[in-house]
DNA sequence: CGATACGTCCTTTTT
DNA sequence: GGACGTATCG
């Protein structure tokens, strides 16, 4: 193998074969390749076969990406290899053994959403007034006790003589009970049960550390307790041949309020004694003037092992800082400097990235790349898996693959509409409760009498229709059990029945589940109903975003943009109280530190900082001060439109976007596209949007259009600015 | 029983 | 400003 295009500490990690390690990997200092070939190393040069190697990545995106990139380095077969994320190993590791835990082996995983209808119904059942247990609250609560280790009778006990924490302790109780009865797992449930597993039994303990000869983690600064202890029990041998090698950053720390515990990559040296501890700084990524910035802002915190990145690159650009009135006026700014981008730097769209500390942000700049014709994508968030149409799917296949799932029964009894109303569903419901059996199995013979006869006949057709497919699921591809799911379930139907604007869209969004789901049946080995499902869950915000052919500006939040590269990055937002957000300890504060930190590392060429003076927050516009961490870099390196950053502006309000101050378009065939002065555009009109493809206008409000296109669905464009041209 | 009208609360960040 | 929940009506 060719390792002469490492450097001499890249090497080093390479070569390291037996023992502990930690490799601290700072931003761009090229730990993908590290990994990737040390592990092709132990493979290639070591004997080492890859079914004995657990390698634990941030994205399952990465998992593939380096079980390709290491099978072209061998030139052989690495699909034994176990990588994955934390979750996905572990549903893997469940699936065989979960059985010795009383849960059955087609569990299925909640998600944050799932969490929340139990917790809501938790609150419910115990008569507790919801006004006082927040839903978002007592999940993330329960949540971090998880992470923690800590289980409800944990938490009761410890919290047994205040009144409020011991209620939420039995709703803790409740809520486990609940998942155990449907049979599914939270996500902090796939770690938890994981390591209950591995301690309670010592064959599988033995089994898997046996196994596993060389263990792997990647962003080790972002683990939890509870995955800390998972990699300690499967990582501890008897022999002494520790093989635990982890890469991290403690300066990329940004998952505490996860439950992540920065002390997990401090301390490793303390955990493992014999560890051996290389520091890669070279950066290969950014500019100097950028690793510099980003150096003078986190030598600011105490939490840390200490680096400093440099590079053999050139200085490069100054950062740009933009000081604007409102979020309004940022955008718009922001919209320029992507104007410019593109058209002065010829810094393609995908090269872009602008990064925003809450997802609340993203409305402001999206609405003006709208209107300016700015291809975006935003990265992340409920945008696909989180539509109605997409969860009830979801639910007919989880109820499909587990019967009892009582969450999912009742999401979709009624959907589409059978006349099953809520009157009968809360008969069925202390039915069901009195026999203390599931929803499905309540409906299975119910008392001619208690309902109406209507809705008799539809729960009785609901029965069949669930134990029907269940047959089906045995002998038909994933694919065509999906569809025939679809159709047969009458949602198919209810939907094309649907002739809105809305209905067509839905529809659209099914056609691309479908294709996932298609998608999934060609690349993956397993095609079995529960293996989509969890694929589905286990999804990382990336991962979730679709890959496009067109080339788009991303935005996203800075958690998102966690490993990621771009030629250029803006940071918008840059005030106290929004980045920083607000936080209660100074702990806290270097959480944020490190999360601007990320930020500024995701460059390669060029930073631009924005804030605003005023900012709408909950519909009222507030004065807001620029960030902290602004004084924190060098003030050199930055050029701002600040004139006196001083002195108190006098601020006024710029007057909401009149078109005065649109970007002046130079390019050439643009003009077609933006120039409308005569032309009037009016509903049934087909047109073509630069970016977007060929659409049919649905609807005309003033300068307002709305359109239905093609592939993108539908949108709204400011007549005066959208590139759009008639066909 | 389902569709519309108003009040409420909200924003960290995600596997 | 807007999503989401409860109240009220048809």
């Amino acid at each position: 193998m060719d390792f002469t295009k490492l450097n001499e500490k890249q090497l080093e990690a390479v070569n390291h074969i037996n023992g502990p390690a930690l490799l601290i990997a700072g931003a761009g200092s090229g730990k993908t390749r590290v990994l990737t070939q040390r592990i092709a190393n132990l493979v290639f040069n070591h004997d080492v076969d890859p079914h004995q190697i657990l390698a634990i990545t941030f994205t399952n995106k990465a998992a593939n990406e380096m079980r390709d990139r290491i099978e072209e380095l061998i030139q052989g077969d690495a699909s034994k290899m176990w990588v994955g994320t934390f979750h996905s190993i572990c549903v893997r590791i469940l699936r065989y053994n979960i059985h010795k835990l009383g849960y059955g082996s087609n569990f299925i995983i909640f998600d944050v959403d799932d969490q929340k209808i139990v917790v809501k119904e938790c609150i419910a059942d115990l008569k507790l007034d919801p006004k006082n247990y927040d839903v978002n609250t007592i999940r993330s609560i329960i949540s971090n006790e998880k992470n923690r280790r800590k289980s409800a009778e944990d938490y009761l006990k410890e919290n047994f003589n205040e009144f409020r924490a011991r209620k939420i302790g039995e709703i803790y109780e409740l809520y486990d009970k609940k998942l155990k009865k449907s049979n599914a797992l939270d996500f902090d449930d796939l770690i938890v049960k994981t390591l209950d597993l591995l301690e309670q039994f010592e064959d599988v303990r033995e089994y898997y550390k046996n196994k596993f000869h060389y263990i792997l983690v990647d962003e080790y600064q972002d683990t939890n307790k509870v995955q800390y202890l998972l990699i300690k029990t499967l990582g501890k041998k008897k022999s002494g041949l520790e093989n635990v090698f982890v890469v991290g950053d403690e300066d990329q720390s940004i998952y505490g309020w996860r439950g992540a515990d920065i002390n997990n990559i401090l301390d490793f040296e303390r955990d493992f004694p014999s560890a051996k501890v290389i520091k890669l700084e070279r950066n290969y990524r950014s500019s100097q003037n950028i690793l510099d910035a980003a150096n003078s802002v986190i030598v600011n915190n105490t939490q840390r092992i200490g680096k400093n990145l440099w590079t053999e690159d050139n200085k490069g650009d100054k950062i740009q800082l933009y000081q604007a009135n409102s979020e309004k006026t940022e955008a718009l700014h922001i919209a320029e400097r992507i104007y410019n981008e593109k058209n002065i730097h010829r810094t393609s769209y995908d090269n872009i990235a602008v990064l925003v500390r809450t997802r609340a942000q993203t409305r402001a700049i999206e609405e003006r790349f709208l209107l300016e014709g700015i291809p975006y994508i935003i990265v992340g968030g409920q945008e696909f898996y989180g539509r109605k149409e997409i969860k009830d799917l979801m639910a007919y296949l989880k109820l499909l693959q587990n019967n009892h799932e009582d969450f999912s029964y009742r999401r979709i009894i009624n959907v589409p509409k059978r006349g099953i109303g809520k009157k009968t569903i809360e008969t069925l419901e202390s039915y069901a409760a009195d026999q203390d059996i599931s929803l499905f199995e309540a409906s299975k013979n119910i008392e001619k009498g208690s309902f109406p006869k209507k809705a008799t006949e539809e729960i009785n057709r609901f029965y069949d229709f669930i134990k029907l497919m269940g047959q089906k699921k045995e002998e038909m591809s994933l694919y065509d059990f999906v569809e025939k799911t679809y159709t047969s379930s009458g949602y198919r139907s209810m939907l094309e029945k649907d002739h809105t604007i809305e209905g067509k869209s839905r529809l659209e969004n099914v056609e691309e589940f479908f294709s996932k789901v298609k998608d999934f049946e060609e690349r993956s080995e397993e095609n079995a109903l529960e293996d989509f499902l969890a694929h589905i869950s286990l999804l990382t915000d990336i991962e979730k975003t679709e890959e496009t052919n067109i080339a788009k500006v991303s935005i996203m939040t800075v958690h998102s943009a966690k490993g990621l590269e771009f030629e250029v990055i803006v940071i918008a937002g840059l005030e106290e109280k929004m980045f920083p957000i607000i936080r209660e300890s100074e702990n806290d504060m270097e959480e944020e530190r490190r999360l601007f930190y990320v930020a500024v590392t995701r460059a390669k060429k060029r930073l631009y900082l924005t804030y605003a003076q005023d900012r709408m927050i909950y519909g009222r516009y507030e004065s807001r001060k620029k960030s902290r961490f602004i004084d924190e870099l060098p003030q050199n390196l930055v050029n701002s439109n600040i004139k006196n950053i001083d002195a108190k502006s006098s601020k006024t309000f710029e007057p909401v976007f009149t078109g005065s101050y649109t970007i002046p378009k130079t390019i050439e065939d643009d003009a077609e596209y933006t120039n409308h002065s005569n032309k009037i555009f009016k509903i049934g009109d087909k047109i073509m949007h630069k970016s977007w493809g060929a659409g049919t206008i649905v609807q005309v409000k003033g300068d307002e259009i709305t359109a239905a296109f093609n592939d993108k669905g539908i949108k709204v464009m400011m007549m005066p600015y959208a590139p759009i041209k008639k066909i």
